[in-house]
DNA sequence: TTAGGGTTAG
């Protein structure tokens, strides 16, 4: 076959498998040299799955009899570009090793994965080989590799990379823009900004994401309304920034006005009504999408999983695997749904929905990992929960938080505290999770002494202790017998106790049988809640443990005619 | 090169 028909043969073919026929043709004929066409061709025209073209590919690269690096610049640009950025990484190192000259699609592509994976140490390897191969003028190369420290953050080289530019285009531009913005930045970003030539709708929307991350929603306004042109992006990071700002209400006039929406539009909003805790608007307009896809469920059922409504959160779930919608839960979803379990604290929930997961094989990340691990130990499997915790990739505050509070329920004290220490040392600030986990395991330990130094510890990381950090030390201090201690503490509080509280020195007045104070906290206990009848028999209790029946009787008799009682010598209604 | 979603207490 002569070659220039075989090359129009080559761009016609549109499946994977006329491909390979044609690429087994070439091989047959010597003709060797024109597999680099046919990569391109398969990278260029996705032919076929993803999948099996870079399979395939890989397999082209693997036995090539002279490599090229055209051939494998495609295909590192083509990784690059499918978000698969370790792959772009290796192929680049592995061609390096062969001794191959990267050309600038390799080395720019190599560079923005490195970028988008904020891995330094690679970027700046590459960065040596950007002046040992002389690309030192590539405007692309260079703006890549202004890019990488933009975003990891080092702005004084990225700073030096854009002042020794030759040639500038407004990405580059766009970028020491971004670096300065994401470094908080919004001085120097000002003072770019105002520089740039020519200004894009990128360029806007940056400055005017930066004000709004600022929290300066009047001035992202003006610049709003000052652009030449708006796309998309812009009307969504004013309603992200409105959002962020707690202005929930500006947030939805900028949605019922903007031209066109999308679904990033739709989910801002509802994940906007979710953060203020208004699940009825949430949900509404998630009815009134016409056609709700994989974003947008997420969203709804987050909100439902964040505004402790775990039922709805499931039943949603069920409405998004309807075969005719054609909706696949990805590991947003399934993250959401855990949390869901969690709150329900029965593992056969999960159980049923697990098989789902498997099937559609969602790959665990960390922070559905981290999902799990409360959900195992809330249902008591502390093994498992602590397997999953052992094989996080990084360890965060929510991470550790989850275990510590999964070692404290389960009784695990001290594999708390260590667990504590452990986070300490990896310089991780605790947050108040973090102490309630913790005091909740000091708590089931019976250490007084050391919950109370850990309580007062609490300030040094710039924590207020909220009602519940009380309310489980009024439980350490009661159960201990420590009685006028923790009455002492409640009637100190900076805030108004909650029946948490007093109900932790009630229950703790019935352990140690004390009538005195017992009567003070039913009294509380009743008047902050409306269900009295499981206080009023603790209470019958601690009056029975003394022997003072008629008193213990009377209240009985009370608590199951749902009746108001008065105890003598004492003042409530 | 710009917009958006998930995980920890009670």
């Amino acid at each position: 076959m002569f070659v220039p028909k075989l090359i129009s043969l080559l761009k016609r073919s549109s499946t994977l498998n006329q491909a390979k026929q044609i690429h087994a043709h070439l091989l047959l004929n010597g003709l060797n040299h024109l597999q680099p066409l046919l990569v391109h061709h398969l990278l260029l025209w996705n032919v076929g799955n993803y999948k099996s073209i870079a399979l395939y590919v890989q397999l082209i690269l693997q036995h090539l009899r002279n490599p090229d690096s055209f051939s494998w610049g495609c295909t590192i640009r083509f990784f690059s570009q499918k978000g698969q950025f370790m792959e772009a990484i290796s192929l680049y190192a592995q061609m390096h090793r062969i001794g191959l000259c990267p050309n600038s699609y390799a080395i720019s592509s190599a560079l923005k994965s490195c970028a988008r994976m904020e891995y330094k140490l690679g970027g700046v390897s590459i960065h040596g080989q950007v002046q040992l191969y002389g690309f030192t003028s590539c405007v692309y190369v260079q703006t890549a590799l202004l890019d990488l420290y933009s975003k990891v953050g080092d702005m004084e080289i990225a700073r030096k990379v854009f002042d020794e530019m030759s040639q500038r285009n407004v990405v580059s531009w766009n970028s020491i823009l971004s670096g300065y913005l994401k470094a908080g930045n919004l001085v120097m970003a000002q003072l770019f900004f105002d520089e740039i030539p020519r200004k894009d709708v990128i360029s806007w929307n940056s400055m005017i994401s930066g004000y709004a991350k600022a929290g300066n929603m009047d001035h992202a306004c003006f610049l709003f309304q000052q652009m030449p042109e708006r796309n998309l992006a812009s009307w969504n990071t004013m309603i992200s920034g409105y959002i962020d700002c707690g202005s929930i209400v500006s947030a939805r006039e900028i949605f019922d006005v903007m031209p066109v929406r999308n679904s990033v539009s739709w989910m801002t909003m509802i994940s906007g009504y979710s953060r203020s805790g208004d699940v009825e608007s949430a949900r509404k307009l998630f009815d009134e999408m016409n056609e709700k896809d994989l974003l947008s469920f997420n969203a709804m059922i987050a909100c439902y999983a964040q505004n402790s409504k775990p039922k709805e959160a499931l039943a949603l779930l069920n409405d998004m695997l309807r075969p005719d919608l054609n909706i696949h839960p990805d590991k947003m979803t399934f993250a959401s749904v855990v949390s869901a379990c969690s709150q329900l604290g029965n593992i056969k929930y999960w159980s049923s929905i697990e098989p789902h997961m498997n099937d559609l094989d969602i790959v665990l990340d960390d922070h559905l990992a981290t999902a799990l691990i409360d959900l195992y130990a809330k249902c008591g499997s502390i093994d498992k929960a602590y397997e999953l915790f052992q094989g996080l990739r990084k360890r965060d505050l929510v991470a550790y938080s989850a275990m510590i509070h999964g070692c404290g329920i389960n009784g695990r004290s001290f594999d708390a505290i260590k667990l504590y220490e452990q986070m300490l040392g990896e310089s991780i600030r605790p947050n108040l999770v973090t102490y309630t986990g913790l005091l909740t395991a000091y708590s089931h330990a019976g250490l007084v002494e050391e919950a109370y130094l850990c309580f007062n510890s609490m300030k040094d990381y710039g924590l207020v202790p909220s009602v519940d950090h009380y309310g489980i030390m009024v439980d350490v201090l009661g159960r201990a017998g420590w009685l006028d201690e923790a009455y002492e503490l409640i009637i100190n509080m900076p805030m108004q106790p909650n029946a948490g509280v007093w109900g932790a020195l009630l229950l703790a007045c019935r352990l140690h049988n004390h009538v005195d104070l017992g009567e003070i906290a039913v009294q509380h206990c009743i008047k902050l809640e409306s269900d009295t009848a499981g206080y009023c028999s603790l209470l019958s209790s601690i009056y029975a443990s003394v022997g003072k029946w008629d008193d213990a009787k009377r209240l009985r008799m009370g608590a199951k005619g749902k009746k108001l009682i008065k105890v003598p010598g004492c003042s409530w209604i």
